[in-house]
DNA sequence: GTCATTCCTG
DNA sequence: CAGGAATGAC
């Protein structure tokens, strides 16, 4: 038998020859008179993603002056010290818990002397707001079901704390023993005061064990201490779980509250013409202060739990009672229905949202973590550095929260946001856009990670990413499945598909959360495309493209779209706004669509690429994606049969490709990773048998010896494209294949 | 010249 | 998977 050995074989080329001489470059055309019908423009897609239809924002608004208590609550509830704070605060919960901690002796001093006993009250009213969001709403009860549950559990875990401690003190104490800071004071209910050294009676008591104290037993009374140093820390432990229950708690009463003044506001909005933040601020403080009007927001400090269950439940009976009233001016409408259910609608919408908000806020972080524990790539120019924890950016003192207000966060955001998708689909049909020679996309390609990091970084500097997700899209008017996505945009390295093209969102849940989805935007998110400066006029207008951003964009441009009259106008940002790019999408169909077709053409990728602006990069750009599908095909091809020959086989009818067979899986892990796409067509493996037979029978006959020895290879397999599903021509079609 | 394709390389 | 060179067809 010759020498088949793949290895030398596959690489042994080191003069290029050409493989492709008499295959006209119009087999791709030839291929789709074999394979397609006429076919038929579907040019007129509906562009109109799905209606702006959140109405539930969790918005922070700016309005703070006249904001009153609660809503500064909630305001700050959202905000970013949640993340930077200093762990345990005065928050209304610890109030709640500080019983339970005095009783327990004050095991952590520190703990309550860092809100509790703070004389600063703004430093206290900081913490009871910042605080008590700080644990993630996992769980989602009733708001108002919880305090009295709240009180009940803590009452019960005390009293299991104090008995079992009783328990182990009097154990010690029977023994020889004592815990200097342990404590017995079972019946002490005081509320007053903050942090409390032991009392002098303690210590008397203490004392007293003390002296009961053997003086032989000095030794194992060491060991003792020791031992109730670990059960101390176990305690520890176990109260702050206890606290972060009761923040998480108070978090979710708090996104009630705001989940009722939402919706009620969110009424208005739908009759009024205000604009959102405008409006809702308004009714919101109007309101508030016809409810609250003597608490101003310094009381805050001194409202106690009590005062602030009673005051919630005030105020939700008085919107009960405003929405009772309220003079049915759409009758339409179905929403004022009175308080249950709004109550309900408020709940869901809450649990709705703080799914989403969680979601959000982890990726978000990791994303953020990620970034900047990468060095910022140099660039020629970029922002000065802010320091984004600066405390005075986000020490609360009263009216201005620390964040931005929607449309600031737009317009510092700028290229980074997703414009309007209106005025994003408008620029899509703006009727030059055949101008290949001015829209040429920026193909860019992601090297590494740390690219990722300088795309973010101006960002990412500007404004801590925690304070946009959420806002970001509610503001903006996303629709929730585009929603999905809490931080759509470079930051997350998602070119953002079209709203014309998937108004279900790029990244369907499944595909989100499957690692396969993950690998694969991790593997492409380097498409970025260029707006031509026609279409860049309009964002240009939020915010000038990014200066430092530029070099970086120009490292990486496309020779051959260096064409570009205007450098100036290439933004990595404003390209993934829009279907000028390939996203990580589109790289699948593709993949998906090689099952089907080796040798498109380009007006076949045309038609089944429709929501993509064509032009010369993004047509080579799919032609490339295809060459190499084809590569990674015949070197699959080749390899599997040298690897046959190898093994003995003697005729290539004894070769077959069925599903489960190894070259069938190295294709399909190839072009289908995830295995979602579960419709292989049958075609295929039949293609893949005949090319693994052609393969084989050309090496055996020793064709392999001359250089372009595929060339038949690809005339035959060339012609065995298949019809393309019209399903592929939709947009959505990911979706609708994956997921059914 | 442009384009499509393959091959090679990173 | 992209960039780039080589190649041949148009």
């Amino acid at each position: 038998m010759p020498d088949h050995d793949s290895t030398s074989l596959l690489s042994r080329q080191t003069k290029r020859r050409r493989v492709d001489i008499g295959v006209k470059r119009t087999v791709g055309q030839a291929s789709v008179v074999f394979t397609r019908a006429k076919a038929t423009f579907l040019s007129a897609m509906n562009p109109h993603g799905s209606e702006q239809d959140v109405e539930c924002s969790v918005v922070q608004h700016a309005d703070g002056e006249k904001s009153n208590v609660l809503r500064k609550l909630l305001k700050r509830a959202n905000s970013y010290e949640d993340a930077v704070m200093p762990f345990p605060g005065a928050t209304i919960i610890s109030q709640l818990l500080k019983n339970n901690l005095t009783k327990n002796g004050g095991s952590e001093p520190n703990f309550q002397g860092s809100g509790l006993s703070s004389t600063g009250s703004e430093m206290q009213q900081e913490d009871a707001c910042s605080n008590s969001s700080r644990g993630s709403p996992q769980e989602c009860l009733s708001p108002f079901s919880r305090p009295s549950m709240t009180q009940f559990e803590m009452e019960r875990l005390t009293d299991e704390h104090l008995r079992a401690k009783r328990a182990r003190v009097e154990n010690i104490i029977r023994g020889m023993s004592h815990s200097p800071s342990v404590t017995l004071r079972a019946g002490d209910n005081d509320r007053e005061g903050a942090a409390q050294p032991p009392s002098p009676r303690e210590n008397y008591r203490e004392n007293k064990r003390k002296q009961k104290l053997p003086q032989q037993q000095q030794q194992s009374f060491q060991q003792l201490v020791s031992a109730r140093k670990e059960q101390k820390h176990e305690e520890r432990r176990q109260l702050k779980l206890q606290l972060e229950d009761m923040q998480k708690q108070l978090r979710q009463l708090q996104e009630k509250f705001y989940q009722i003044y939402d919706s009620t506001d969110s009424e208005n909005d739908e009759d009024g013409n205000l604009s959102e933040d405008s409006m809702r601020s308004d009714g919101m403080d109007n309101r508030a202060h016809d409810s609250v009007p003597d608490r101003s927001d310094n009381e805050m400090s001194d409202l106690d739990p009590g005062h602030f269950l009673d005051r919630a439940r005030a105020l939700i009976r008085e919107q009960s009672m405003m929405e009772g009233d309220k003079p049915k001016r759409d009758g339409s409408r179905g929403k004022s229905q009175g308080p249950t259910s709004m109550h309900a609608e408020g709940k869901q919408l809450a649990e709705t949202l703080k799914q989403e908000l969680n979601t959000a806020m982890s990726q978000v972080v990791d994303t953020v973590v990620k970034v900047f524990a990468k060095p910022p790539r140099p660039v020629p120019q970029v922002f000065p550095p802010l320091h984004m924890e600066s405390p005075d950016r986000f020490a609360v003192n009263g009216e201005n929260p620390n964040f931005h207000t929607a449309n600031q966060r737009l317009q510092c955001f700028g290229d980074v946001i997703i414009p309007n998708p209106l005025d994003t689909f408008a620029s899509m049909q703006v009727p030059n856009s055949n101008d290949q020679t001015e829209a040429l996309p920026l193909v860019v390609r992601k090297n590494s990670s740390d690219q990722t990091g300088s795309l973010s970084t101006p960002g990412g500097h500007h404004h801590h990413p925690s304070l946009h997700p959420p806002p970001l899209s509610s503001t903006m008017g996303f629709s929730p499945p585009s929603f999905r996505h809490p931080f759509p945009l470079p930051l997350m390295g998602y070119p953002f598909q079209s709203p014309l093209g998937a108004p279900t969102g790029p990244y369907p849940g499944k595909d989100r959360s499957s690692p396969e989805s993950l690998d694969l935007s991790r593997e492409t998110t380097s498409l970025r495309t260029k707006m031509s400066s026609n279409h860049l006029s309009h964002h240009r207008s939020i915010s000038p493209t990014h200066p430092g951003n530029e070099g970086l964009s120009l490292s990486l441009i496309k020779s051959e779209c260096g064409d570009l009259q205007d450098m100036s106008d290439i933004s990595p940002y404003s390209g993934s706004t829009i279907q000028e790019g390939l996203s990580p999408n589109h790289l699948k169909k593709a993949k998906l669509m090689f099952f089907y077709t080796r040798y498109p053409s380009s007006n076949m990728l045309k038609m089944f690429f429709s929501d993509v602006k064509f032009n010369r990069c993004i047509t080579s750009q799919l032609i490339k994606w295809f060459s190499n599908f084809r590569e990674f095909y015949y070197i699959q091809m080749e390899k599997f049969a040298r690897q046959a020959i190898n093994d003995g086989v003697t005729g290539s009818e004894e070769l077959s490709v069925s599903r489960d067979c190894e070259l069938f899986r190295a294709l399909n892990m190839h072009y289908n990773k995830a295995n979602d796409f579960e419709q292989v067509p049958e075609r295929f493996l039949e293609v893949a048998q005949i090319t693994l037979r052609e393969f084989f029978n050309a090496i055996v006959a020793g064709k392999d010896v001359d250089p372009s020895w595929k060339k038949a290879i690809y005339k035959v397999i060339c012609k065995l494209d298949s019809e393309v599903p019209e399903i592929f021509k939709s947009p959505n079609c990911l979706q609708e294949l994956l997921h059914e």
